[in-house]
Order: structure tokens, then C-alpha cells, then sequence
DNA sequence: TATGTAGCGATGGTCATACCAATCGCTGCG
DNA sequence: CGCAGCGATTGGTATGACCATCGCTACATA
């Protein structure tokens, strides 16, 4: 390590810092940097391994640790060959759902909790989506209605269409911040259901409930959408609730 | 490669899988189950690179990169010297707080977007805790708000004392996720606060703003509670906003 | 006896090199 | 024109060596 890693220059008046002893932090640090200043875009392919290996003076190892760790948190994916090395992903949430379930997995997380933010939120984003709803958003929320009527391949298959309202509703209420809570809390009762109870899902979910909802949402009309919404998550929270009972009946897990 | 890795024996009819031609995956995945089956708890030593080398029998590069994603993911913490080694964690939402710093910073995310979250989390959770209040709670906030009057020592400090409240009630809610929720957004704006404005945070919150929240918990009357705590956001989040507003307006970022 | 200290050894952190594996593009043969 | 095969580029893995850190022990010293 020579010159370079400029750092932080703001240093406070108490001392604290004491930075980590690892080079691959400092690594992380610099191209995150770069990222969040605008120098890459999603999209765009970071030097390979052997190159940034120079760039930063460090071996291998540490190139590769930093490369792991950014792409556990979300900034990166990893391919390989020619025209492969590490791609900026766009920055979004998705990366920590797994984090959610293995919170269930680990039995720090119920789903009477999950229901209960779930009947908190989703109300006010049918409210929010039902505020802006435009021709745009109409039909795909037509399109998913139709959907659920529709064939599956199979279960993964199904539980995608009768999730579908869901996420349109998501990105309709103009929050991103909004929306990737409410995606990580499908997400996470998807999962959760596909793992307590891989054959059987069909028996959570039938089409047509979420016709009351999509419908006040095309109408416009936020209250009558919220309400739809309460009566539909009251039904469904109820029915994986009876779904965990059972499972956590016969396999202590 | 030989013998072990028994994994996922609940294929479904589909095909799909092709797992991740990397090594370190399966490393991850065995370690993950070995710790959410139980066989780990939290303060545990897992054995030493070398041994899990051996054991594996795998390069220390995939243990390496295993464990660097198993600590960017919030399972374990590393330790060096004899006695070291990784250690598990108590599994947490801390370590996505830093994610979401990074949405903002890459302008994903904005303050009046924060402002609508925590308007709509906030004073459910204060409704919550007002209705679960017992001494010991009662206790701590009235700490809480004595400290709100008391010296600090830097602003980081200072922070931490404002925020005490909303911590609290978050922890009192009884709902693991929320109260998850909860802090995230609460450090989130913490971090926002310390990244842009380093200096004049003190201008955002003087003492006794959660005075009226509290005493309403404190009380046991959750309506009041959720309505104090929506008229402190309301005010707060202007504040925020300003702050915003000036930061954007003075720097390009 | 109590205490300070030097050093051993276990462990994570780093480096270097070599080779394997996947993949894209080019080249040349059919 | 198309396809097979080779080669180059890039990530993935293995190995071995060495450094940095730090707890423990044993020895030296007061």
C-alpha cells in the first residue's frame, strides 16, 4: 500500500476511528465511493480482477473479498469469461428479503408479526395507489385479475400471478421506500410459504380475491380501496396463520 | 470435492436449480443451516479457517470469501488472535441500516419519502406501546426524557439522546418486524443527519419534543399516543426537509 | 510471593503463483 | 454460409508461504 486512500478528512475533535485492520475494507470503501459519486452506472463493468489488483496495489485475496462483499450487499453481480467481472446492479432492496427469512427460519420472526405490519401498511398503499391511478397502471392491474383466472405450470408459477396485485399496488404509491417494504414483506410471506409448505399452497390463495381491491384502485377511490384491502389481508393473514399452526404443529423447526 | 454435501432433498417436480458453480456457496448454505437448525447459537465459535478447510476440503480462498459473506450478511463477526475465529451473531436487522444509507446516497431515496414511512409506522407503534406499557418501560422513559435535558458531549451524542423515545417505544411495540422497521428508518435518518448536516444537527431537535408522546405511553391512553406522536412528525419531518432542501441546494450529491 | 515481561503458538490477514473452468470471438475448414 | 474448434480473457480454486495480532505460559525479577 503506497499513497493513494484518501479518507475521510472530516475526522472529528474525539478520536475514536482506530480504522478496521483490513485492506479489503478500504477496498470497499473506494469503490463504493466511486459508485454512490456517480462514476459508475448500473450497467457498467468495474476493471477485472487483475486490473484493479494493480490499481490497488493488494493481492488477490483482498480484491476478492471486497468483490464477495459488495455483491452480498447488493452492488454487484459477478460473471464470468470474456466480457465477464463485476457489473453495477441497480441499487434496490431485494438483496436483504433473504435476510427476512432467515429471521423467520430462525424463529425471530411470527407471522402474527408479519401479518400485523402487513394489515398496517398495505391499506394506506392501495389508499396511496388509488390517489394516482393513470390508464398505464389500469390495465396491467386488469391483466393481473385476468392472470389469476389463468393455467400455472406450477406452484412457484401460481403464487407469482396471485402476488402479482400486490406489487403492481407497490409501485403505484410513488414511495420507493414504501414500495421495498411492502415487496420484502410478499416476498418474504411467498418464501415462507414455499418453504413450510412447497405442495399445498393452492390452498391459501384462490383467484379472484383480490378483485375488490383492484377494482376501488381503478375506480379511484382510495378509501373504499384501503377498506378492500383490510377485508382481503384480514382473510388471507388468517388463512397462513392456520397454515403455520399446522406447520409448526408437526415439525418443530 | 467428495462425499458430504447433502442439500436440499425437497427438489420439486420443476427443474430449475443448476446451483451457482461456486464452491463457496455451498459453503455458505451449509454453515447458514448448521446455525439456523440450531446446532450454533449466538457467541459461538465456528471452527478455524484451517479446520474448516480440512473439513470441506476446499482452498481457504472459498472459506474465506464463505465467511466475509456470512459477516457482510449479519451472522457472524470476526476476531483475530488465539480465542478468535468467527463468531456468531445475535441475527438482527442492524446490518441493513447501512443499505439504506446507500439508497439514499445514490438519490433512491428521498426525505419526504422517509417522512411518509415514518408517519405512517410511528404513531402505530406509539398506539401499541401505550396499550402494552408496564413499569419497567415507564421507567425508562421517563429516563429517556431527562436525558433529552442533559449535557452531551458531542453531537453524536446528542443524537443518541433525542432518538432514545423513539427506540424505546419501537422495543415496546411487541412486534419484532416493526420494531425493526422502526429503527432502520429512526438510525436511517440518524445517519442522514450525520452525513449532511455533521455539524448543526442541533438545530433539528431540542429537548422536551417527546414529552408530549411519552407521557400519553406512559399514561396508557394509545389514541392520545399515536396523535402526539403524529403531531411530533409532523413537525419534525419540516425540519428534516429544510435540512434537505439546503443540503441539495448548496451540493450536488 | 507477587509482578512484570519475553516469547511461544494459534488464529486471522495478506501475498504470489499456478492452474481450472466458463465463455466469447475468431478462424478455418467443410 | 455454417459450424467446429481453438485461443484468449475473465472469474474460480488450490497451495504455500509469510505477516499481524493476541492470549497464555513460563521465566525472570523485585
Amino acid at each position: 500500500m503506497e499513497s493513494v486512500i484518501p479518507y475521510r478528512s472530516d475526522m472529528k475533535a474525539t478520536f475514536q476511528p482506530i480504522r478496521s485492520p483490513r485492506i479489503s475494507e478500504e477496498v470497499i470503501a473506494q469503490i463504493k465511493s466511486a459508485i454512490l459519486s456517480g462514476q459508475y452506472q448500473p450497467g457498467d463493468k468495474l476493471p477485472s480482477e487483475r486490473e484493479l489488483i494493480e490499481q490497488f496495489g493488494v493481492g488477490r485475496g483482498v480484491i476478492r473479498e471486497a468483490l464477495r462483499a459488495l455483491e452480498a450487499t447488493g452492488f454487484v453481480t459477478m460473471r464470468q469469461g470474456p466480457n465477464g467481472g463485476a457489473f453495477l446492479k441497480e441499487l434496490n432492496f431485494n438483496h436483504l428479503t433473504g435476510g427476512f427469512v432467515d429471521l423467520y427460519l430462525a424463529g425471530k420472526l411470527t407471522i402474527p408479526e408479519l401479518n400485523q405490519v402487513r394489515k398496517l401498511v398495505e391499506p394506506e398503499v392501495a389508499r396511496l395507489a388509488a390517489a394516482r391511478v393513470n390508464d398505464a397502471y389500469r390495465e396491467q392491474l386488469r391483466q393481473a385479475l385476468a392472470g389469476e383466472r389463468g393455467q400455472f405450470c406450477d406452484g412457484d408459477d401460481r403464487m407469482q400471478g396471485m402476488t402479482r396485485v400486490h406489487f403492481i399496488l407497490a409501485e403505484m404509491c410513488g414511495n420507493y421506500l414504501l414500495h421495498a417494504i411492502v415487496n420484502a414483506m410478499i416476498k418474504l410471506t411467498h418464501e415462507i410459504v414455499a418453504t413450510v409448505e412447497p405442495q399445498e399452497h393452492y390452498a391459501l390463495h384462490g383467484a379472484g380475491e383480490h378483485d375488490a381491491v383492484a377494482e376501488a384502485v381503478i375506480a379511484g377511490q382510495p378509501q373504499r380501496a384501503a377498506e378492500a384491502m383490510r377485508a382481503h389481508l384480514d382473510q388471507f393473514c388468517q388463512k397462513l396463520l392456520n397454515m403455520d399452526r399446522r406447520y409448526r404443529g408437526q415439525a418443530t423447526g
